[in-house]
DNA sequence: GTATATTCCGAACGTTCGTTCGATAATTAA
DNA sequence: TTAATTATCGAACGAACGTTCGGAATATAC
């Protein structure tokens, strides 16, 4: 659209051409599908939501659907490629606040939870249905999660080696258990975690800090 | 069958009718499917594997199946339910062994896991794929959880309480998250688990270990 | 032996699924 | 304005799904 009518002469005005107006407003609708596409997914599983499911809850109509991917496991990529980008986007601008690794962990459980409750359908479709992906899509996707799980571990590693920061310690088989034992307990909270109810008590940050609390005491006295 | 050719002289010899052979046979069928399919949808998923997968992995016909059962949700509930009889009933067993908490912590973490390990297949289903019920089936599998996850919690409190026994210590909501938190850790392990390669320094014995040994530290120090 | 109950199966049914196709509508370019 | 590109959609396709049915095969009872 080069010109509209303006509102108060009805008097054709001449715009300068809106290059990037169709690339937002495919974006928007990209984005907007994935949002509402983790919500189904998240609540009825991928395999038990249909494109027509999509197609209803959104206002496309089913072939319209494949306007913005190929295929529906491409749909899931998607949706779990930008749920990675946004935690790990969002966990390196915290983490540069401090080099105090147990501090930096405590920013890291509290992303990730905080993440996790925030978009908790799409995080419910990352931890639980990212299996479903194949081929290339499952390779990348967890090779991310790799990256991910070794930023904790790193971290795990400076709070083993103590103040004195000797260089001996290495990364050991007990570190990396550790990590997964703390993620287990992150993960795990999309099963019952209800934020619906989230009174101060459980909120979200407390969780957090209590988490962090418990492993912390229980890894330092190795 | 009532009577049976003698191998040496080839005389046909009367036996007492066995009642129970055909209970026996028709039980030992059905676990052997119930066991089957846990593989199968460990391995793929509930919903990515069909009726004919499964027929095709046993020694049935597609049709053959649905003598044991009435639908496949129907199998999926029999999996889990005769996975939580057994986690169960082991528990109970071994629990009677001693009344020390601490001790009763250590007991219920290892039977978890060492079933878990044991049964990997069966229960990667039931702590993934129970969401799939519906009904009465969803509701039976639901209770049973929320009973096995009180155990752990009235563990915890009597473990709050510590030595002094003091009654007034109540069930709050600290120990009733912290219990979320510890199945939290038990649980994630079907994600990262490999019973493959069980080299001593991961054997289940060990990772239930230092999991109890993390978490008893941090949840004592209140 | 015959009669009864159990176990098994080939073939099909009706439904739902992901995906495609051809065409129409809307937007952008010039 | 006209041409080109992008967005959308109704309708349909082939495949796969869970389940059913009538009868065959087998085992049990008497």
């Amino acid at each position: 659209m080069t010109s509209r009518k303006e509102y108060r002469t009805g008097k054709t005005v001449r715009f300068a051409p809106e290059i990037r107006f169709l690339k937002e407003r495919y974006h928007l609708k990209l984005s907007d599908i994935l949002i509402r596409s983790a919500q189904l997914f998240a609540k009825n599983g991928y395999h038990n939501t249909s494109m027509r499911d999509l197609a209803g809850a959104m206002n496309t109509s089913l072939a319209g659907l494949y306007h913005y991917f190929k295929t529906k496991e491409e749909l899931l990529f998607l949706i779990s490629q930008y749920s990675f980008d946004s935690v790990v986007r969002s966990l390196d601008e915290r983490l540069q606040s401090t080099t105090n690794p147990s501090e930096q962990l405590h920013i890291l459980v509290q992303n990730h939870l905080q993440f996790f409750v925030a978009n908790l359908d799409a995080m419910k479709v990352l931890a639980h249905e990212s299996d479903s992906l194949t081929g290339d899509n499952f390779r990348i996707i967890n090779e991310q999660k790799k990256a991910y799980v070794h930023r904790l571990e790193l971290i795990l590693l400076e709070i083993h080696r103590g103040p004195s920061r000797k260089k001996s310690v290495r990364m050991t088989e007990d570190i990396k258990l550790a990590a997964l034992y703390l993620f287990g307990m992150m993960n795990w909270t999309y099963t019952w975690y209800n934020p619906a109810r989230r009174e101060k008590s459980t909120s979200i940050e407390k969780v957090a800090h209590r988490m962090v609390e418990i492993f912390l005491k229980g890894f330092i006295n190795n």
